[in-house]
DNA sequence: CCGGATTCTGCTCATATGAGCAGAGAGCCC
DNA sequence: GGGCTCTCTGCTCATATGAGCAGAATCCGG
């Protein structure tokens, strides 16, 4: 076992297989090859900044502490949850989400949240008495036309359920044909309240969608395909609540959003817990809008679109 | 930021993550979390034992001291060489038991050396002044008549002029076939000579070789298939300095034993410092009963053998 | 519901460890 | 060769950490 190593790489390395597989101390590393033990601890500590002692949290559950402190510095976010590629991706960033929120301190007593796939998914990943009492505000419409619209009122009455507490619905289409039936709308009291309470909800959780023919607006009736297109065609990269935003985060097409129902985006950006929870590669576009404009104070995504966020635009 | 966390096992994760990525002290994660830095500190230890958090050491050099430990305690070793699994095997090997032989101390005055493909591997891998003046000794026969005579002989010169010392060849077939021409071989001076020192060699490495029809054995016309079969129906696993041995480690042919020159197997047992070098599949049978019949004092070889031969057999 | 066993808790204290520093050495430009 | 910077070395010292312990909590078979 006697040894006196010459390369320094390999002295390296084997000071690295006695610290972490023989777990040695230091000081006896020190003087098995022949050097100080501060030689031993700096070494040491260059190998895990060269990698080649490689550290990993081995967890479905685990996150990526390092992309997220970037996003948080980068962007000005207030937190950022990155989970590691997973088969079932958006179950995984889903439950993210759901620790995240169950997690949320100050609880937030009314929660507004919009609606589709990746937020039913976090709903079903929420633990019962995730919150003891929160009220769930929609903050987009579309309950009705929505052929999902089971799904879309079920998502809210879900996330107060399991917080203990109330949902509120917007009763309301997410896109009105003509701007007068919006107002209209609008200003009726039972919208006007809803909206009202959204305006003035605690924290947002939202998801975003991928501005193309399978928009779920485009499923629903809402817009049509030439529509989408044509929005695509002006610089649109997706939606969210809904509205229709360029890589800018501004509205693609400012006719279009004002007859879309719901909280507005400067509404969204003037909070200061909006969390935007998307995952996957087609949203990377919509993703970077949302997050390099404001829109979200946290974001919860995975490691490939934390990454992209983080390439050098 | 702030969190209570109610699953145990997450709580586990979370702390790995924040002592292992973000570096923060244990008192800082038990601040953060909540609970106490003893907590925190015997939870990471029970992460490590678990397995959710895995140090890895990413190095083509690097050993697996957990299997040479196994292998020293099981088989009473006095040392073991584990190297994780690569392409080129047999060179990384080799490159771990010329590292071993260089950092071996005390330095030996006089080194007995097998010959064959992995002893010569081993030779190209050692440093140039590994050593400073060894005497390195033939300690089996099979120069003359081998087909790979060259590398017999060369193999051991090289690793005299690396270590700065002399090469002693042994003159002699490796079987011959008549039990009288052995021992007159035996008693001539030159050869006698050269015996003895083998016999009082210092340390001695050498390799192992595989009972098939590839052997080299077979392959330099020392003994046909037919014999090499017979000797496997008898019970044969490999050969040990050109005598092969059951699963024991004892002679399966009495009769040829006597036969082969050079070294005996009690003579190399009794020996201190016996160094096997072995890599591959096809050598676990001989493996094994080499380390097992206390042939060798240190073994050098890749993981995937030294996982066979810790088995539970 | 009870005792016994096992696990869990918060603690003290000896030890291991890294930050920071000043001097030594190596490389390098003139 | 002389001065310059930059890296490397061995050190002091404050701090982080784990072993070991005794009491608390929990589990479990009767």
């Amino acid at each position: 076992m006697s040894a006196l190593i010459t390369d320094p790489e390999m002295l390296t390395v084997r000071i690295a297989e006695l610290y972490y597989d023989e777990n040695k101390t230091q000081d006896e590393i020190g003087a098995i090859l022949g050097v100080t033990r501060w030689k031993v601890g700096r070494l040491l500590t260059r190998a895990r900044e060269k990698g080649i002692v490689r550290i990993e949290i081995v967890h479905p559950r685990a996150r990526r502490l390092g992309a997220e402190r970037e996003l948080r510095e980068r962007f000005g976010l207030t937190d950022a949850v990155v989970v590691p590629l997973a088969e079932d991706l958006r179950s995984v960033v889903a439950q993210a989400a759901a620790d995240y929120l169950t997690a949320l301190r100050p609880v937030p007593r009314t929660l507004g949240i919009s609606w589709g796939r990746t937020l039913d998914d976090v709903a079903h990943h929420l633990p019962t008495g995730w919150a003891n009492g929160v009220n769930v505000v929609q903050i987009n419409g579309g309950v009705s036309l929505n052929k999902r619209a089971g799904t879309a009122s079920t998502t809210a009455v879900e996330i107060a359920r399991k917080g203990r507490g109330q949902a509120v619905l917007l009763p309301s289409p997410a896109i009105l044909e003509r701007l007068e039936t919006k107002r209209a709308i609008e200003s009726d009291r039972t919208v006007a309240a809803v909206l009202d309470r959204a305006a003035r909800a605690d924290a947002y959780l939202y998801s975003a969608g991928v501005a193309d023919e399978s928009s779920v607006l485009v499923e629903t009736g809402y817009l049509r395909q030439e529509d989408v297109a044509e929005l695509v065609r002006k610089g649109a990269v997706g939606d969210v609540l809904g509205r229709y935003i360029d890589a800018n985060g501004n509205p693609v097409d400012p006719g279009l959003d004002e007859r879309t129902v719901g909280l507005g985006l400067d509404e969204l950006r003037r909070s200061a817990t909006a969390i935007l929870v998307v995952a996957g590669e087609a949203k990377h576009p919509v993703a970077r809008a949302v997050v390099t404009s404001g829109l979200c104070d946290v974001v919860v995504t995975d490691e490939v679109t934390a990454a992209v966020l983080l390439e050098e635009s």
